[in-house]
DNA sequence: CAGATGTCTAATGTCGACATTAGACATCAA
DNA sequence: TTGATGTCTAATGTCGACATTAGACATCTG
């Protein structure tokens, strides 16, 4: 097993993202340097250092002068980054569509059935866990590391963000056949239909959440 | 006129721009704390704060408890950066296209002109300034706040990394024909050929530096 | 000789204190 | 009333010093 021994920093980020999973930080909360200092028992130094990666992973915004703010996006904002992902990842699987094998096309409808029996049994975490899985496995063939840095970036910012409402979005039935969709057309080999069915899968998983 | 009172941190932005675009700075060279400090005349805490701000834009190449280095970018990794600029402003003008006034088209066409007389004048800087406002004019009706960060990170980076090959890409016919197929693209408002002509352009632009 | 280990140094990581400033509030004049 | 101005405070911006560590080099060991 690994040890690995986290920098301050690290630890910072880490709990930060605690705080937003736990529901104990929201939209539009300030994170204070002093008051994150004190919690944590550090000085501010390793504080800032944390906040210029929050910073950009898109997880605060920064005002100069000012602080450091849990985002408040409105829903088209919700909509549009969500619509980047799927512009993002829609072009590094049309990419790559013909570099899976049949193992790894059963695996992504193993994924999506997995994902319908969880939705069933309103196991929304294993539901979110499984899509990720999913989407990992989708891109992977795709070694364009500019985009991945991106699309990485996005994951983690909806992910962290969103993650309460994501297992929720979607009916078993729903979700299945959207995924079930997206298998198909990286089979059916189609550049454009796969990008346009990876595409309208987030613009519409935006959609929802932007109208909560 | 606005008196910007600039912070360190942005000075030191600054400065580190103008080492990379005079050269004093290439791939690979670390750029150190207490060095630029001394030569600003200022503590490393600003310098710290400049670095975190070219990392995220991907001018800097961050190894913890090492340094910060200025990126060598693998000639993949150049056509990588192009490929999803374009990904991201084939996109955003895709989306977009029929909101241009024929004005809009017009000064498109007429920045294709200038791009062509700078060129034929061998006057670099002015080529590479008239086609940052063709990119700029041609994505500026999209309001994708997400894809804009993303677009003008990646548009400064490969700008300031790449600027002193920039202007000599191309040919005054080259880089008429390759602008005036942009144009053509979005007045004919086929979706797909737009996105597929941009893509095609900045692919090409990269693959074109990632030679040399 | 090759690999493991010890040591050193220069760089980043962290600290606590002080400087500066955005925003809130009170005050004043038209 | 209302807009301009003064003042205050709590937050970020900056500082210089010390702690820690990655990488280079020397040394030991088989």
């Amino acid at each position: 097993m690994p040890i690995v021994k986290k920098t301050y920093k690290d630890q910072v980020v880490d709990y930060v993202y605690q705080l937003l999973l736990t529901n104990e930080l929201g939209p539009g909360d300030q994170l204070k340097e002093s008051l994150l200092a004190e919690q944590m028992g550090i000085s501010r130094a390793p504080i800032r250092e944390a906040m210029k990666e929050l910073i950009m992973n898109g997880l605060v915004d920064y005002r100069p002068q000012v602080g450091n703010f849990i985002p408040v996006l409105s829903p088209k904002q919700i909509v549009d980054s969500y619509t980047t992902r799927g512009v993002l990842e829609g072009y590094a699987v049309m990419e790559t569509c013909d570099q899976f094998s049949a193992e790894e096309v059963d695996k992504l409808e193993n994924l999506t059935e997995q994902m319908e029996n969880y939705a069933h049994k309103k196991n929304h975490k294993m539901v979110i866990e499984a899509g990720g899985e999913f989407h990992d496995l989708l891109i992977s063939k795709n070694n364009n590391v500019q985009l991945l840095e991106y699309t990485d970036r996005l994951s983690l910012k909806l992910h962290i963000l969103f993650f309460k409402y994501l297992g929720k979005l979607y009916g078993p039935s729903e979700v299945g056949r959207r995924h079930r969709e997206i298998v198909e057309s990286v089979k059916s080999k189609d550049l454009g239909l796969i990008e346009k069915v990876i595409r309208q899968h987030y613009v519409e998983t935006g959609s929802k959440i932007a109208i909560l």
